[in-house]
DNA sequence: ATTGTGTTTTGATATGGATCAACTACGGCG
DNA sequence: CGCCGTAGTTGATCCATATCAAAACACAAT
């Protein structure tokens, strides 16, 4: 026990040491790396990232209901927010990434309005709200990106609500599989290949779909040659053909 | 002609005078007021607010694609926000009454991404953002006002999303009824009896079901007693047995 | 290897809401 | 006043997706 401990103390300081300058190395860009920040102030900025969190897959990073202090910089893994309802019934409302932000919905009401649950082993930077406020009275930058990226959070929201009140089933998950490829394309990873970190339940969760329709279309898609799936894995073989299902010339 | 210009411009005058102090008084307590500013504060702020704009039914307050520089308070009347999509669908995606602000989506990219449309005449107060956003940087409790703002615009759409997503037609429909009960009652309006000032078909876009299943929906719950409606003229009769239906208590 | 549990696929059938269509009511305008 | 365009209601039918069901498969625990 003494020795587990010790191992426990060891690894926090090399976390310690890691956290040094984190944020200049950390490939976070929306908050963590606004452009054209002073060495001043990206030592502040340091200052501000102060925990990381590891969570394992199926762990949730907060609760809806629970009391909202911090945001989340995603620094590796997956995750999927959710909301459940009074009776019951719950929907995804959300999937992030790597280098994605978690948690702006506590803002409001100083309180959590989802779940967010790691789909994979993950790592996350808790950026303590207050002090992000703080720091983004003196950096305006910072404060130009932070309320740029709440911006976009509500311009994403209104395009899933273009997707679950205007289009079918197949184009909602065209456009899924090709909103998760440019997302990876900007990260750096593969636009053409990857692995599903949720399952077509979740998915469908998320278009307002059932699981079955969600597997039905990605049947159809691989057998149109639009896409190869196997269970989790998806290659894109013909990205025209799935924009062209996505805004619905084809019928 | 010149007559013409004479009248304007002393409207121009009266309505500077009018606006002198004008957020002290108004009733758009969402960004115009936040609890707790002193008085030099509240100066400054009145410095904030300073255009204001009048549209008739119909008219446009700005277009997707638009440049964004101001947000805009809903002094009086109503407006819907539309999305339209590449192949001419479009979907409303907010309805907005006074005391509400309208443009948030705009500052992710300097665009607009939305139109929002007066959906009877209406007054608006521009605010131009980069002032709002200065001035935030030096007050605090403004600063956090406009926070919260932006993150519970984050939660309505995710409650829209969790609507269009997980809900039935008749569900969806008492949701859409008790939500403007409760923010007619929040301004201070009869919660029981109202105006609708959207169409049929403005409503059913919102909700994604199309106008006939509005309707149809308005006149069951008409047939057991849990509203009045005439046209655009609506009376709760039954709040309970409205909650009962959203909830999905009853079949 | 065996058993169990959760995920995915695929087929058969059911159904909620869309679509098509007819009619009514209202408001604006010549 | 009467005409016309827009909005709303209601009925009949259709279809996209849900629902129900079963089997195949993968993976973890034993």
């Amino acid at each position: 026990m003494a020795r587990a401990e010790l191992l426990r103390q060891q690894s926090t300081h090399l976390v310690l040491a890691e956290l040094k300058a984190a944020c200049a190395n950390c490939n976070v860009r929306e908050i963590c790396q606004p452009a054209g920040l002073t060495p001043e102030e990206l030592d502040q900025l340091d200052s501000l990232v102060n925990v990381r969190r590891k969570l394992k897959r199926g762990d949730t990073l907060y609760r809806a209901g629970e009391a909202f202090d911090a945001l989340y910089a995603v620094r590796s893994g997956f995750f999927k927010s959710r909301v459940t309802y009074e009776d019951g019934r719950d929907q995804v409302t959300g999937f992030s990434m790597a280098g994605e932000i978690l948690g702006m919905d506590g803002i409001g009401h100083g309180i959590h309005n989802c779940d967010a649950v790691a789909l994979e082993d993950s790592e996350v930077c808790s950026i303590p709200y207050a002090r992000l406020e703080e720091l983004s009275r003196e950096i305006s930058s910072l404060q130009r990106h932070f309320h740029k990226l709440m911006s976009r959070e509500i311009v994403r929201e209104s395009g899933v609500m273009m997707l679950l009140g205007a289009m079918r089933a197949e184009e909602r998950i065209a456009a899924f599989l090709l909103n998760l490829s440019q997302r990876l394309n900007a990260r750096g990873y593969s636009p053409l290949e990857f692995h599903l970190r949720m399952t077509r339940e979740e998915i469908g969760s998320y278009l307002g779909l059932k699981l079955e329709t969600v597997s039905r279309a990605f049947s159809k898609f691989d057998k149109d040659g639009l896409i190869e799936v196997e269970k989790k894995f998806v290659r894109i073989r013909n990205i025209e053909g799935l924009r062209e299902v996505y805004a619905h010339h084809v019928s």
